[in-house]
DNA sequence: AAAGTAACCTGCCCGC
DNA sequence: TGCGGGCAGGTTACTT
């Protein structure tokens, strides 16, 4: 499901929120999901702590108390949150699906957050001060980032013998882009997803780098992209509305919007990945 | 070393 | 109406 720009409205919701809230204990229904600390240790610390803010590094999600502790959540496919004040029944999209509530956050002011996710392919994990995770560390550059400018883009390409779309897609080298922002990003760029990254020109290069920027940005601004089957909706259970201005992904058995070809539906990685043949070269 | 595949899960859609 | 196969916003581990 969810790629940077439904990560980031998540975190922002989450961000004005629960900041400052005093968090007074957590209760874990699906100990699976919590990768560290073991589960007497994780629910051990998390009680009576203040929550200091919440920040995200590429597909992540990263909750800061106190006690300089702090909560890691990758989403995976299906991974959502709902929160709920005091005096709130929880909302008609999540009541559909209870049963895979795995884990409640309770707060000193009676509001609470749930952890919800269908595939369970979400995971979690507590870190003490000072501690870090080698699969945060090793994360790419981050794509909004003022950092990330043209040159250090541009030298990217140019060192790897990946095809674009690989390159996009890998979290090592650009943390945040998956699939439907991969797919969009080269359609509005024109280019072919398999093509080779050395072989792109620099204006191509440059086409596919403002898209980057101006997608993502676009697609925070919309609040992310849901699908038929809602597995990305924000806290409150509300959908996101990028998916309106989608050009190519998921657009099966569907032609192109521009030239009105047939798209073409080709794997990468084990991904869909949608093509223009005509436009995309 | 890169590239492909299976694995982790549940649900939905399609064709027979 | 039911059953099986394929597919889904992700990532890692294990093969070739």
């Amino acid at each position: 499901m969810p790629e940077l720009p439904e990560v980031e409205t998540i975190r922002r919701d989450l961000e004005k929120i629960i900041t400052k809230k005093i968090l007074i204990k957590v209760q874990v229904k699906t100990p699976i999901l919590i990768k560290k600390p073991k589960i007497d240790e994780f629910i051990y610390k998390l009680k009576n702590i203040l929550i200091t803010g919440v920040t995200r590094r590429g597909k992540y999600i990263i909750i800061h108390f106190d006690t300089m502790d702090s909560l890691i959540i990758h989403l995976g496919m299906s991974g959502r949150f709902e929160y709920t004040s005091s005096n709130e029944l929880p909302s008609k999209i999540f009541k559909k699906q209870q049963k895979h509530n795995h884990l409640f956050f309770f707060f000193k002011d009676r509001s609470r957050l749930i952890y919800n996710d269908v595939r369970k392919f979400g995971k979690i994990w507590l870190l003490e001060k000072g501690e870090n995770l080698p699969r945060i560390e090793n994360l790419g550059f981050e794509p909004l980032d003022e950092e990330f400018n043209f040159d250090k883009f541009y030298k990217l390409l140019v060192d790897s013998t990946k095809n674009i779309k690989q390159l996009l897609m890998d979290q090592k080298i650009i943390a945040g882009i998956g699939n439907i922002y991969a797919n969009e990003i080269l359609f509005n760029s024109r280019i072919h997803p398999l093509r080779k990254t050395y072989s792109l020109s620099e204006d191509e290069a440059k086409k596919i780098y403002l898209n980057i920027k101006r997608i993502l940005v676009d697609a925070i601004n919309l609040r992310g992209t849901t699908m038929v089957d809602e597995s990305y909706v924000d806290l409150q259970g509300n959908t996101g509305s990028y998916g309106g201005t989608l050009n190519v992904y998921g657009k099966k058995n569907d032609t192109c919007p521009v030239c009105g070809n047939p798209l073409k539906i080709i794997r990468i990685e084990n991904r869909s990945t949608f093509v223009c043949s005509k436009c995309q070269k």
